[in-house]
DNA sequence: GTAGTCATGTAAGAGGTTACATGATTAG
DNA sequence: CTAATCATGTAACCTCTTACATGACTAC
């Protein structure tokens, strides 16, 4: 339920409406933790029922209202058990990896097209990581100045340092996909000059016929 | 719907029961795409309805039955599609880095356990798939063996090469958390050793009156 | 007025986890 | 005979995706 304690972790900086956990989930969260409206909204709900979040109802202009969540003294202290207990990593499930092992049944256009797009999906997404990092060193990073601001002076270099941390993480991860991908790219140069066969070049019938 | 997937890939090296299959994902498969029991038979049942295999009641024993599927024509087809198709990139959910960002809330002891165990699973994991490298190279893979026996001499090599890369990408990724892992332990010696204090060793009361 | 933003939901369905459940076969 | 292995399911529950849905507010 890892959902629930990043909406804990942001309500931490102050109190806020779904719909500003919303807007931080589609901005910089996404990057190691994505969600839809339509999930937070509900889980919203079920945070309060459970006692870790308090709703405020406010007026919005003449008719309209929003919730403002606050988190409780219970919701602190499940963010801090749930980030102080060990996960055991989960089994891996990784469609790109998957169909890797099987690129011999596709073709060396199609397989240049995947990697390609693989490597310029991980190079966007480093980039971007990247400009966040020398954010987090400006302190440029909204909700981290206002997370600061609330810190203790003794504590801000460690706020600051593991959120650097976490996305060095995540930098360091794009950077080895980008390579694997071009490795790949390499491969099939390769194997392609050296007139190596796919199975997904030739026509189905014959492969149907070797069994 | 990569398990169906995966499942069309195994049985392209020879027709197998879901047991089978079932020890194949509990094998080598689960480093890539992990399923269990619960979710291949029904699966199966699924995509023998869909055409794309075709099972085969053997008798086991005296009174005992099995039931042994074989891909079918149009299962070959969706194989072909499927590892063509341009996946785009899956949203990142990592409970792991997610954690790091909010490591503050915790402790250097339990943050310390927490890299450790990290560092810990991807070396055992890194050397595994290491040793799995030099078997596809000595070609002691069983189903490897038995998909390039089928395999016409053009294509074998292409076959073999794909699996070596899907896996060195496995074994990339988990050297990046190792080095991750390592950098964070020296991160947590550096903010110790500097006197600076974490939001999760004072007690909750004091992050209560600061708001 | 109208477009963009603010704001909040519901619901069907896919995919995955965990637990419960059963029974035959084979090797020792 | 007994333990390990072979073999196959069901079911409740959780998480996430995708689509449908609505309406007020604000700046131009």
């Amino acid at each position: 339920m890892s959902l629930r304690h990043a909406l804990l972790a942001i309500l931490t900086v102050e109190p806020m409406t779904g719909y500003d956990l919303v807007k931080y989930f589609d901005g910089t969260v996404a990057f190691v933790w994505s969600a839809p409206h339509s999930q937070i909204y509900p889980e919203l709900r079920r945070m309060e029922a459970d006692g870790l979040v308090e709703a405020t109802v406010v007026p919005r202009g003449q008719r309209a209202q929003k919730r403002v969540y606050e988190i409780t003294e219970t919701g602190v202290e499940e963010l801090r058990r749930w980030v102080g207990e060990l996960h055991l990593l989960e089994p891996e499930r990784d469609p790109a990896r998957l169909q890797a092992v099987y690129f011999e049944w596709s073709t060396y256009a199609l397989i240049r097209r995947q990697l390609q797009e693989h490597l310029n999906h991980y190079t966007a997404y480093r980039d971007r990581w990247q400009r966040f990092l020398g954010d987090i060193d400006a302190r440029q990073v909204a909700l981290l100045q206002r997370r600061l601001k609330r810190a203790s002076p003794a504590q801000q270099p460690a706020i600051a340092a593991f959120k650097r941390f976490a996305f060095e993480g995540e930098v360091a991860r794009a950077e080895a996909e980008i390579r694997w991908a071009a490795a790949g790219l390499e491969l099939l140069d390769h194997l392609e000059s050296s007139g190596v066969q796919l199975v997904g070049e030739s026509p189905l019938t014959s492969w149907l016929a070797s069994r």
